[in-house]
DNA sequence: GGCCTTAAGTTAACGCCGTCAACATTTGAA
DNA sequence: TTCAAATGTTGACGGCGTTAACTTAAGGCC
């Protein structure tokens, strides 16, 4: 029998299906319909529940977040995989993170939201970002001396970043071409800046 | 007698005093202290006064994120109107956009939240917001030909509001120099790669 | 100056939220 | 088998956004 099987009154594995109720809330309706309340009518146990398996609201929104550092994680690692030259690889890292922030605005926004409180307070949450973020790095490492590498770094994390959130809240007027060739041309032309010399 | 003067039933100026009030709850003890009923209590009103003035909590947020925009605005003219050097300009406008992020973190982050809604509910605050824009795009066009001036322009944006966002949040480790020189090597580096040719 | 519409306040209530204390049930190890 | 710990439940508290119904002050009109 599976962990995750219910035998009427305990649950079996309610701290997943939790993490799970609040995913859904925060794709289909939003950050603002993403209760603890509304989480465990969803999951089917009653209000206080939760309190059982997270001291708070924040760590339940943290192990939401967590599990979107590791899908955009895994996500980069497809696209890095799959590309061998240094700046293509750099280039389509960066429109994978841009897509998946335009594919899950919910889970973005909160993934960088100030909701969380520090990091510090969520290891697991702390390392999944860290593991995301690092493949940028690497990618980076390839292209610039290490003695520009952190500067490189913070600037291409910026780029994609600005351009995810600026997208996600309307705040760009489209080109004609569309969201998709603006990201191309965004991050092409970043990468292309990053060289020493052209 | 000005007009924000109390009369003791009437309050004279309840519409600016919340957005006062609202603003100092924002900046002093951040996003989560603001509340209608907090602003109100600091107007020395009831509850439900505000609404006499807005048409709910969203409507108040607008007006304290219009006020942002225009403070933005206020500081970005200043540096673009002693800096002729376009490079120059650019990059300083670039670097004070990031400054206004750090000093006024719950503003700011207010002034790109999803809890605004679209910003076609709130037309002054649109129109604040593109006159912030419009800045950076004047100082875009005397770098780049007209034909990569979308591009070059969402770059830009995103570069700045990038970083401001990582480091608003804590996520970028800072170098040794710190913040501040991070920021200029950044929006430096990224005026440099703007060029058509080096 | 008195009247009366209306803008701008008030109080009281509704439902929802996060959270906690007190209690109930199930599980598994001694 | 017994009993402590883990995991559930109910019911309550205060705070929130919002609304309805009521009260007060201001200002134009005769």
């Amino acid at each position: 029998m599976s962990p995750s099987q219910s035998t009427g009154y305990h649950h079996g594995n309610l701290r997943t299906a939790l993490i799970d109720a609040a995913t859904e809330l925060l794709g289909r309706e939003g950050n603002a319909a993403l209760t603890l309340r509304a989480a465990a009518r969803v999951a089917g146990v009653s209000q206080a529940a939760p309190y059982k398996h997270f001291s708070d609201k924040r760590a339940l929104l943290a192990a939401v977040a967590e599990r979107g550092y590791t899908e955009l994680h895994h996500r980069c690692e497809l696209v890095a995989g799959t590309t061998r030259e240094p700046h293509t690889r750099l280039q389509r890292l960066g429109e994978a993170y841009v897509r998946f922030a335009l594919e899950n605005p919910a889970l973005f926004r909160l993934m960088f939201s100030a909701e969380l409180g520090s990091m510090a307070d969520h290891p697991g949450l702390a390392a999944a970002a860290a593991r995301a973020h690092g493949l940028m790095e690497d990618a980076v490492r390839q292209l610039v001396p290490p003695s520009t590498l952190e500067t490189a770094c913070a600037g291409t994390w910026s780029v994609v970043h600005g351009l995810a959130c600026l997208l996600l809240e309307g705040r760009i007027r489209l080109p004609t071409g569309g969201e998709s060739q603006l990201i191309h041309q965004v991050t092409a032309s970043f990468v292309d800046g990053l060289m020493p010399d052209a």
